[in-house]
DNA sequence: TCTGGGGTCCTTACCCGG
DNA sequence: TCTGCCGGGTAAGGACCC
């Protein structure tokens, strides 16, 4: 398709790496390169992560289970997943695409949304712009591809990246997008998965071209708000904005096991260990949590969940864990499970954090810390104020002998 | 050898207070 | 005082994505 002569109000680039675990392995291993190479758990219960281009011929996906895979594919070589590499390598990525913007988006370790809005200018047209960025990530990374697509909207730029994979450059015009998405099938649309597939078509709507030009109010009473999204995405339309890093809302953690279980002691094994992990996790990030969530996964795979609001937030294993048994107790079911979880959602910077964001802002007027203060106080506890002495020295911030005695516990 | 682990968002049910 | 309605908050489940 070609950019000449149309109206770019808006351009976004959808950045995805091809095979991305697999590929790494191959450039770490030569001996891997040109060989069918399944990324996941060698043994026990787990799915392929990544499949390289070499095993895709033999129907091997993301997602299949591993004994399958294997059978599908018997001559595979089967890797395991080394996440700290693949988290080294999307850092050169995400820095490469940080040359080509400010505004970058990254939705995995191999995906992102790129606002090139403005840079044409600077950077020359669409077309221009992606084989640059192709060409300097294969560079940075020593060899890896990655596949573009570029048109006015993410939705759009993501179906592109997608069209002509791998090592593809897909650019749509925003006017052409409509006309280009009408043909594809509903199984395209973000946010349909197969039991939505299901639905759309039997309503009549085959693809999104269907989807389209169906009225959507007609959508929205048959499929409620995610219809209402349908129609939009159908038009090549979304108000979806290019958004920096976030925070996330939740960090959980749970494993399927090797054998099903019942046994509470045993449950409340697993659940230790996932409440050290999530606190750990908490702890890194410097974030609290609100809230406790348990997951058990039953042998004919219902889930089942639990979940409480606490008090005052926690990034402490034996709180969260604590919570995790309390939360065993509520549940009806007596199992087996085949999956034990344990997540802690509702989250926000800790106190800590934001005492030291307090008092790096330099001296305070009085009044203005005992505000701050107070606040923190009532949110987090009088404990959360235990460095915050020291800190205020190390600040030349005033000092805080206005605290009650209590809240000097711990300092020394 | 049946089917991962990290999440987000939406819907529905239910309780509670005004 | 009783009842219905409405909205907010919370809990549970489900669909989906990478």
């Amino acid at each position: 398709m070609s950019n000449s002569d149309s109206d770019w109000p808006s351009v976004v680039a959808h950045a995805d790496m091809d095979a991305f675990y697999a590929a790494v392995e191959q450039m770490d291993n030569p001996e891997l390169r040109g060989k069918p190479v399944l990324v996941g758990p060698p043994s026990g219960r787990g799915v392929v992560l990544t499949a390289s281009y070499e095993a895709r011929p033999y129907k091997v996906g993301s997602a299949m289970p591993m004994f399958k895979a294997r059978k599908l594919c018997p001559e595979a070589v089967i890797v395991p997943p080394r996440f700290e590499r693949y988290t080294e390598v999307s850092r050169t990525i995400m820095g490469v695409f940080a040359d080509f913007s400010p505004r970058v988006e990254a939705i995995s370790l191999d995906e992102a949304f790129i606002d090139l809005t403005g840079s044409e200018d600077l950077l020359g047209s669409p077309d221009t712009i992606g084989l640059s960025l192709k060409n300097a990530v294969r560079e940075a990374t020593g060899g890896l591809t990655v596949s573009v697509g570029i048109s006015g909207t993410k939705y759009v730029a993501k179906v592109a990246s997608d069209f002509q994979k791998p090592d593809g450059l897909t650019i749509v015009p925003p006017d052409e997008a409509r006309a280009w998405l009408a043909p594809m099938p509903v199984s395209r649309l973000w946010g349909a998965g197969p039991v939505t597939q299901k639905k759309l078509q039997a309503l009549g709507l085959h693809t999104i071209g269907d989807v389209a030009a169906c009225g959507d109010d007609w959508l929205d009473e048959k499929l409620g708000a995610m219809g209402r999204r349908f129609n939009q995405l159908a038009q090549g339309q979304d108000p979806r904005v290019i958004e920096g890093r976030r925070g996330s809302k939740s960090v959980g953690s749970e494993r399927t096991l090797a054998q099903d279980i019942s046994d509470p002691e045993q449950i409340k094994f697993y659940l230790r260990r996932s409440a050290e992990q999530v606190g750990q996790r908490l702890r890194r990030k410097t974030r609290v949590a609100w809230g406790v969530q348990v997951k058990l996964k039953t042998s004919d795979f219902r889930s089942l969940t639990r979940q409480h609001q606490r008090e005052r937030p926690t990034d402490v294993a034996e709180d969260i864990y604590n919570d995790g048994v309390m939360l065993l107790e509520k549940f009806d079911d007596p199992g087996p499970f085949r999956l034990v979880g344990l997540s802690a959602y509702d989250i926000e910077q800790s106190g800590e954090d934001l005492q030291g964001d307090l008092f790096s802002q330099g001296p305070m007027r009085r009044h203005d810390l005992e505000v701050a203060i107070d606040d923190l106080k009532e949110r987090f506890g009088s404990n959360v104020l235990k460095r915050a002495d020291d800190l205020a020295r190390a600040r030349q911030t005033p000092n805080l002998d206005f605290l009650g005695d209590e809240d000097k516990e711990g300092e020394q």
